[in-house]
DNA sequence: CAGCATCCTCCAGGATACTG
DNA sequence: CAGTATCCTGGAGGATGCTG
């Protein structure tokens, strides 16, 4: 084995992997919201926020899949289904915290440094 | 005992921003080159391995653009750049890297959850 | 209510060719 | 060597309509 240095650059593959993963337009925002409880389909939805029937189909079957989410199926009429995260996905949830509190953190510096190239090319 | 307040919800647009913009393809792997020192443009494209030279301008471009990266050009012949992180870069490496080793150590609790859910759907 | 099915648009990203 | 400039394609993601 590789004697470990603090550098991403041996699992980078597997960093790009995961943050694609997690980093399309929904994911986070869906575990997100998940992170305070369980809810239901259309509950999710409008507390998410501007995303499609599909889309939110489509994320929450690639979380299921992933065993971030389970999806709980009440057979009444109307249909009722549950989602919840999962302890995988709880845990998850920790290190994307972590770099949404720097991206909180650092919004800023980024915007900064923005203007700062976009009025250099002018 | 969880702790009870990782409230993402709050926050999560901007995660979601921040994760969009370190989740394309190419990104992390080339701020994790960068990580273990500055680098030349085909140095890093080689590092890197697989990505386009147009995908590493425009990846470059970004990360420059945001302040991650800074590029230094010597006007020798032929010309020579440099690439290297910035302190932001740096510290934007370590809640990535954090990600990056929860990845590492939960690819197997994911890969089987997906084994377990395709052989459901079967 | 919680979805599937369909159609359509847009753009990330690859391939290729040319240049200072 | 380190890029620009074009062209092209797959797939993410939106809009709409139908169903158990």
């Amino acid at each position: 084995m590789k004697p470990r240095h603090l550098h991403l650059s041996e699992d980078c593959r597997a960093v790009s992997g995961i943050l694609q993963r997690v980093g399309d337009k929904w994911t986070v925002l869906v575990i997100g919201k998940l992170g305070d409880g369980p809810m239901r389909f259309n509950e999710l939805r409008s507390a998410v926020g501007g995303i499609s029937q599909k889309m939110l189909t489509t994320t929450l079957r690639g979380l299921e899949r992933d065993g971030f989410v389970t999806r709980t199926v009440f057979p009444t009429i109307p249909p009722r289904v549950d989602y919840e995260l999962t302890d995988l996905g709880r845990e998850l949830l920790e290190p994307v915290t972590a770099l949404g509190e720097w991206a909180r953190q650092n919004t800023g510096r980024v915007n900064a440094a923005r203007a700062r190239f976009d009025a250099a090319v002018e």
